[in-house]
DNA sequence: ATGCCTTGTCGCACAAGA
């Protein structure tokens, strides 16, 4: 089973991109973030006739995720617990049966916690927190289980061209890097990590600067395996490619296999 | 040091992103 993530910032902007790629690298799921659409006007119809259930959590304007899925989506969940008041939307659960098991997947847009000396960052560790309980909820299961998205975390200096440039930044924060250990610490798999990427591995580079020709870049979309995930892991890969095509997202999709 | 781009919003600039 191929599950791939990626942030394509805006579906109406990205309608034409996402559907390439979907024909291009064929995922059996995929996990999309910053949808930016509520639910009323997702163009579902768009990525059903290329053969995919689709599930989306969206909200006006901004954040929205969506898990699209060519065998039905199960038990679909919205919404991190833990916080009633939450009403941004950043966070889908559901599970994908195959002949041989389950695989629960859950799809998130972690807050970014932007100006640190603002409530955004408390919000961005107080949702890493939630993260956290339900994850360790969610691994009592035992179910092979794949937290994907984009965590808005570097989590070490080699995840940055450039480390010193994100110091004072929510993304590379200690508490940030710390809550996102913690979550590893479950007993998690950062897939990518585990597959020894190249030096110079990143998953999002700045519309801004030039960032893309100079490859300054960081990492910050991850693949969370639990333990009877990271046992059936057997590829893992980043679409760097779609980074240069015409009017690109700022993310690139990041993909696993597992023997499921 | 700041802005550099891009998207969406009932637009005629601004917020938010990272």
């Amino acid at each position: 089973m191929k599950i791939a993530t990626w942030n394509i910032n805006g579906v109406k902007a990205r309608l034409e991109t996402t559907r390439t790629w979907l024909k291009e690298t064929s995922p059996d799921v995929a996990c999309l973030q910053e949808i930016k659409s509520i639910d009323e006007n997702f163009p579902r119809e768009a990525f059903e006739e290329l053969g995919y259930h689709v599930e989306t959590h969206g909200q006006k304007g901004f954040n929205g995720v969506a898990i699209f899925s060519k065998s039905p989506l199960e038990d679909v969940a919205a919404r991190l617990p833990g916080d009633d008041e939450d009403e941004q939307a950043r966070y889908l659960e559901a599970t994908v049966s195959t002949e041989t098991g389950a695989v629960r997947i859950a799809c998130l847009y972690l807050p970014n916690g932007n100006p640190i000396d603002t409530p955004k960052f408390p919000y961005k560790l107080a949702w890493m927190k939630r993260l956290e309980a339900r994850v360790q909820e969610l691994l009592k299961d035992e179910m092979p289980l794949v937290v994907a998205g984009d965590y808005n975390v570097i989590p070490m200096p080699e995840d940055a061209k450039n480390p010193k440039a994100w110091t004072g930044d929510a993304l590379f924060q200690p508490e940030s890097r710390t809550a996102l250990r913690r979550l590893v610490n479950l007993g998690m798999t950062d897939a990518v990590r585990a597959t020894d990427p190249e030096p110079g591995t990143y998953t999002f580079w700045d519309y801004q600067a030039g960032a893309w020709p100079k490859n300054n870049g960081i990492r910050i979309d991850h693949l969370l395996l639990s333990p009877q995930a990271a046992d059936r892991l057997s590829a893992c890969g980043i679409d760097k490619e779609t980074r240069g095509w015409e009017k690109p997202s700022d993310h690139v999709p990041v993909w696993i296999e597992l023997n499921v």
